[in-house]
DNA sequence: GTCTATACCCGGATAGAC
DNA sequence: GTCTATCCGGGTATAGAC
């Protein structure tokens, strides 16, 4: 409900919409973003295509022309958010050097990750496993993790290392519930998690 | 698709299902408890009273005898849930003695009730607000989460206690998202849970 | 209290004109 | 590339017999 709310048939279709200057057309990116927000607005199952062809400015015919369906819109915004995650584990920084500065330094890249693609990432956690599209994301996301479960491992045994992998995980992950951009800048939630993760609340 | 699977018309009706020997009727808080268990699976949206009256083991008519709506099944859960939570701020260790140690004891009874309450506590988690129940969930929730703001502030001053607040909640609801009754004790759950918090990966 | 049958609506997706 | 009109399945909920 931003802009163009139509309150008869008068507003015009076709050039209509939330576009620039340029004639830019309806890009999958572009979809994808819209679908992404509102899948998280409401969740996405309660998000209907008629909720997204209208955030688009279109009819629902009109977005069926761009958009195969519900399924791929959740596939390409859960894709971006794997891409974002599984890049921090190719960075350099990730394999080399001691264990706690492996971690760290995914822990630190991983909050910028989720910071900049909230929507995308935001998806991927609240995933149910539903369709065979959710499972598929939620099975990579289970390496992510996994991944981060062996660091952590090496680095603190005295504890259960699979309970404080997952209270690491989930305390990155929490951000999600709360960020939004440009109200905390990254840089500063990098320094708060990092602190809160590896010196917690007392000193 | 845990017991009476009905192939064809064949399987009787009636005192078919799970009760255990006493001729236990549908109590509201059975039918909530499978409720609550089947919208966390699913997704709320994503759960058909179809699917609701079949795990409690009716048709779907026979449900709705026993309740007056789907809406009015998370309604209940969500109470359940809620009351758990303000419970604990009304024991007396949340509210004598120094920040700190109310804090440690809000966060240990916390995931005291996490895990005692899971199906519950997890449905309040991952509300989106469309409905008039939801918000109203919501703000309750809001509350709860303000109380333990306003101690964190006292206890740490260094990083805005804003977002230690925020990732500190975030790592206790965290829970929901892996733990399971059983596996791990509650008792070593709390204690990770605390150390984590509160002395962090390091020591 | 349980069932079968059904009303009613809304969602995803398609047809086909312009 | 946009629209109007429509199909169709499945969802919530109800009616009414047993």
């Amino acid at each position: 409900m931003t802009s163009d709310e139509r309150s008869d048939g008068s507003a015009r279709p076709g050039r209509a919409g939330r576009r620039s200057g340029h004639a830019e057309p309806y890009t999958l990116a572009s979809l994808v973003e819209v679908a992404a927000r509102a899948f998280n607005e409401r969740g996405y199952d309660a998000t209907s295509m008629e909720d997204l062809s209208r955030a688009a400015g279109i009819t629902k015919s009109s977005f069926y022309h761009h958009v195969s369906g519900k399924e791929a819109l959740l596939r390409a915004a859960l894709d971006r958010a794997l891409d974002g995650l599984f890049g921090i584990l190719a960075e350099p920084g990730a394999s080399a050097g001691a264990p706690v500065d492996r971690l760290r330094h995914i822990v630190r890249r991983q909050v910028e990750v989720l910071a900049t693609e909230l929507p995308y990432v935001t998806l991927l956690l609240r995933l149910h496993g539903n369709t065979e599209t959710e499972r598929w994301a939620l099975a990579r996301r289970r390496e992510f993790d996994q991944t981060i479960a062996r660091l952590v491992a090496d680095v603190r045994s005295d504890v259960d290392p699979v309970v404080a992998a997952r209270l690491l995980s989930g305390t990155v992950n929490s951000l999600i519930e709360w960020y939004r951009p440009g109200r905390v800048p990254v840089a500063e939630l990098v320094e708060a998690v990092d602190r809160q993760v590896f010196e917690g609340l007392l000193r």
